[in-house]
DNA sequence: CTGAAAGCGCTTACAG
DNA sequence: CTGAAAGCGCTTACAG
């Protein structure tokens, strides 16, 4: 259905037909279409309306094998192997808009391909000149990738990851706010009211992101003269399914709490579901608050209360960041506010009028 | 941040050394790695082994600029030009997922880019030999760029778009069952009791798929006896704000209405807080249905009774049709099934106990 | 400011 | 089954 089979209907035009066109050398055509200031105005006009003229294009494979950059960025998802083929984390999602967008204002392609943490990923597109650098995208556990990274910036592969910020970072790092993030949806589960305030994530220094958001929590409760309770500690990763496990884990455990802080909002979402499979209301009996502010939860019932990170600031900035590394530019990491957003499932105290359940008091219910 | 400026740390390993390194002629080491059944196993181990140990990983750019073949397949969303860098309709991004994994799994790196309707695309991915073959996805006035889609056919260009699957088409379609989809909304909402059902979508032959859906939803009708009314039917693209839109135009023409039929979820959605804005009951006054299910219609209030399209299935025929294509192995347009997944938004005879609800009325009320 | 020439790292006829 | 050689279409020193 396409044409005679392995025919291309008409010879390449390539930049030897433009120079002739243009009357110019091969060279100058190169350096006309690549913005060579040493080119006059006059010729590099001449040329561009050749090429203009003859429908041509720079052929990306011999502009990338002579030079030394491809023009192309590459964008890695890491996910954890899941078996089941299953959706991408919301969030992540909604950066690949504004990657893709940022990517193509700075004149570059952007090749994107997911990665199980585990596999060799490192050597794949650095060393294959897919790219001339790397943006690094998803939850999960940098710690083990680490020696990798180091590597990696070692033979000079251009790279930035998205997520948690420190100095010990073995790159370039872009990522929200998440200590004050945390610590602001702390106060504001205070200021409803309650004071038992389970938290739902892994907190340890294998996911650095929700580390700085239990840290923040921590801080809070602190400030409130509340001692955090290990009990009210939950690990999960993000996922919904995750999310309800460890409410269902949390509910098992007996325990009193008013409150459930979520690390991320596919964690808040799967616990709310457990909630309510036990006829626990919420806000009423339990408020619930989330991160990310994925599209999905302002959708749930009730809508629920997140942290927003600036999704297409976050994936500007990791294209800016990249770029500059591949120009040598300098560039620190950066660390992006976020804000809260309040929703009706943390509304705990306005739901119910008594002011005595302002004490903690047994999340459940039957 | 990342090592000297512009220095590599190590000199690239090239397919020489690795010939040199298994004691065999480069061209070998090429026929051996790209698996030319020519070469003796005892051979191909042998070279394998030394690009294993050697880390060495074939050049992109070279092997695409001597080749026929890049190992690139390009996907293309087009987006009307919204003027506020808006979210990606989520249903193509659920795609992303699929189309990205089944690229890999046939050794095909995925490049993408977001395209306007209007621009000019074509000579970019092919011309340029940035890709093998392309994907186009996106709703969009398809007419308009049959023109452009013939002309990169008849230039031996691969390519495989999204949408709707018809005779004229210019090029190898993979969609879903868009006529029998409409039809089973509109069934299911005659069973329900409907009998006035609006329909939300522009149903001109610019939107092919909306079209189908909108004559699958007219037989409905016609097979119950009931004359399609111009009057229900309002334009509207796919997002949430245009369906909105088209529900306020709808109640602004004071006519009866027991039920929606919005073309695609985002304008069921934005129909819903319209309806809601004027204190209109879903379902209890007006059943709603969409089609996509994208990831929110099971969350909004009340869920959305939608058309289920298999993503997953998606994403894995257009590349299994594009990688066909480039094989010049013969390939035809795919319609794939889908199914009507009931949830609360449609329910409506059930919504209300009175059977004399059962024929029309207004669906205004405040 | 422009041209002639080298060469990036492969793939693939062409021989043998 | 394997090797020597040509050449894909560019970019960039090197001259002038």
């Amino acid at each position: 259905m396409q044409g005679p089979a392995g025919v291309r209907s008409k010879k390449r035009i390539t930049s030897f037909d433009i120079a002739q066109f243009a009357g110019v050398s091969q060279a100058t055509v190169s350096r006309a279409l690549r913005g060579n200031p040493e080119v006059s105005e006059q010729t590099r006009q001449r040329v561009a309306a050749a090429a203009a003229a003859l429908h041509y294009t720079v052929d990306k494979n011999a502009s990338g094998l002579r030079g030394n950059s491809t023009g192309t960025l590459a964008l890695l998802f890491f996910e954890d192997p899941t078996p089941d083929d299953s959706h991408i984390n919301p969030f992540f999602l909604s950066m690949l808009g504004s990657i893709t967008r940022s990517s193509a204002r700075y004149g570059y392609d952007l090749l994107i391909s997911f990665q199980e943490l585990g596999r060799d990923w490192h050597a794949d597109f650095a060393e294959s000149k897919k790219a001339d650098g790397i943006i690094l995208l998803g939850y999960g556990d940098y710690l083990a990738q680490t020696p990798r990274l180091q590597k990696l910036r070692a033979q000079g592969t251009r790279l930035v990851s998205w997520g948690a910020v420190r100095a010990d970072q073995p790159c370039v790092a872009v990522g929200c706010d998440n200590f004050h993030g945390g610590r602001s949806v702390a106060e504001h589960l205070l200021d409803q009211g309650c004071r038992r305030i389970a938290f739902l994530g892994d907190a340890s220094h294998h996911f650095p992101e929700f580390q700085e958001r239990y840290r923040g929590h921590q801080q809070a409760l602190h400030a409130h003269g509340i001692a955090a309770d290990d009990v009210l500690q939950v690990d999960a990763e993000s996922s919904q399914s995750s999310g309800q496990q460890a409410a269902e884990t949390l509910l098992a455990r007996g325990t009193k709490f008013d409150a459930i802080f979520a690390a991320s909002d596919l964690i808040a979402i799967g616990a709310m579901g457990a909630l309510s499979a036990r006829g626990i209301r919420v806000p009423d009996d339990v408020a619930v608050a989330g991160f990310d502010d994925i599209p999905m939860a302002g959708f749930v019932n009730p809508p629920l209360t997140t942290v927003v990170q600036d999704t297409q600031l976050a994936g500007a900035t990791l294209v800016e960041s990249l770029v500059r590394l591949i120009r040598n530019e300098p560039i620190e990491s950066t660390i992006l506010p976020m804000h809260l957003m309040v929703r009706r499932s943390s509304l705990w105290r306005q739901a119910s009028g008594a002011p005595d359940r302002r004490r903690g008091r047994t999340g459940i219910r039957r």
